[in-house]
DNA sequence: TAGTGGTCTAGACCACCGC
DNA sequence: CGGTGGTCTAGACCACTAG
């Protein structure tokens, strides 16, 4: 291995992941850790800091470090951006904004976002085709009071939320998936039958506490789905 | 501030966010932030490491450190146990096993897992109930090599999913949503409409490149989604 | 090749908290 | 109270790579 903080991490890792050390296990304390790898506390420090951060064991002063308890299933789900897919798979990709307007939101958009009913925001409707093919139908609100600039823009280059990604940065967001079945409306858009399963992610935004847009993407459940790959450890 | 790193820390990641240091910035080299902060090297670069395993930062020898593009977006999803979940809402949970064998996987599960063809596995099919409506349909398969004592447990307390969380600590996983339409069978079981929006989770674990499992989960789309909280900085 | 980040040392002091 | 982890220092050498 090239570096020290890196085999002593594989090690205890493995240690717990084979399960010789099981879930409430006392791992060793630094001194002895220093002693077993001959390293400094620093060294044998950063290994623990690193697993503590990664949920794999739990830290406290005085009692020591031991093997935390596995912990809640987590997905973490990757989702594509449609013009970068698209220009890696040498794809036409296209979009067309079908509706734009600055409103009021609704009293179930203020509910969402928190906001105060009535508070106006810029509404649009865009449609994600690729190769002709509807691939997802995106409602989005973006709140001019944290992102003004997005009033004066034609999106021409950019659909929406490449162009909010690449502009405003965001501290927290909440995703909802669900499953529902496409009404007429959205069956015309996305060329499905109506009924058709389709993928309905949400997804809300904000900065350091300030609402900054909510898209509802739609996709037909048999074009798309979402993919993630994930390690509980760095 | 308590610590100092946590002060230079907020420092940086406040100038980033606000939009002061765009993506693409230079960021001062850790002797200038040694001397801007007044402390040692070390100091500076625990924080830029933090920030640079975050994805705020991106750093190379030679070239310095920047600010990072705004990641691909992702959602994290917590998977909810369903016994705990019942348990908080003061909801009567319960599950069946309707179908237990051990048996040779076929060449789709093979591929899926990336294990030989014929590789026998224990396959447990399990209803969740709660309050006598069915919440979820569960199709599992267990790697008997990897989990050997699955094949004696009768998961009599705990469904598959909780009781494998317990016992086998997971290195890797891959996850598939998608959304389906409720073929006859499915929906009987799930007391929905034939054709009803069904949303389908897939997850496949390994440990240590062993494969472990395999679960996909259907939830009737009008009684289920999929939550998650997010924020890029830990 | 020079300058950057990556790693590591051998100390130190302190805050916390279980005994 | 004493031992643990949390933080920090002032150095050092090394690996990588842009210029």
């Amino acid at each position: 291995m090239k570096h020290l903080h890196q085999r002593i991490r594989d090690d205890i890792e493995a240690r717990i992941m084979s399960g010789e050390w099981p879930p409430g296990h006392r791992i060793p304390f630094e001194h002895e850790l220093m002693a077993t790898y001959g390293c400094s506390r620093m060294t044998v420090n950063k290994v623990l800091s690193t697993l503590a951060a990664n949920g794999l064991i739990t830290r406290r002063r005085r009692a020591g470090t031991v093997v935390a308890e596995p912990s809640s299933q987590q997905a973490v789900l990757q989702i594509q951006d449609f013009a970068l897919e698209a220009a890696r798979a040498g794809i036409d990709y296209r979009f067309k904004i079908l509706h734009r307007a600055v409103e009021p939101i609704d009293a179930a958009a203020a509910q969402r976002t928190g906001l105060p009913a009535g508070t106006t925001m810029l509404c649009l409707s865009t449609l994600h085709v690729m190769d002709d093919v509807p691939q997802a139908f995106e409602q989005r609100l973006i709140n001019l009071a944290t992102v003004p600039e997005a009033d004066g823009e034609t999106f021409q280059d950019d659909p929406p939320g490449t162009w909010l990604l690449r502009r405003v940065p965001w501290t927290d967001a909440e995703h909802i998936v669900r499953a529902v079945s496409a009404d007429s409306a959205m069956a015309k858009r996305l060329r499905v039958q109506t009924g058709a399963a389709c993928l309905v992610l949400e997804r809300r935004t904000w900065q350091a506490g300030a609402f900054v847009t909510e898209a509802r993407i739609t996709y037909p459940g048999d074009r798309h789905q979402l993919v993630g790959r994930f390690s509980p450890v760095a």
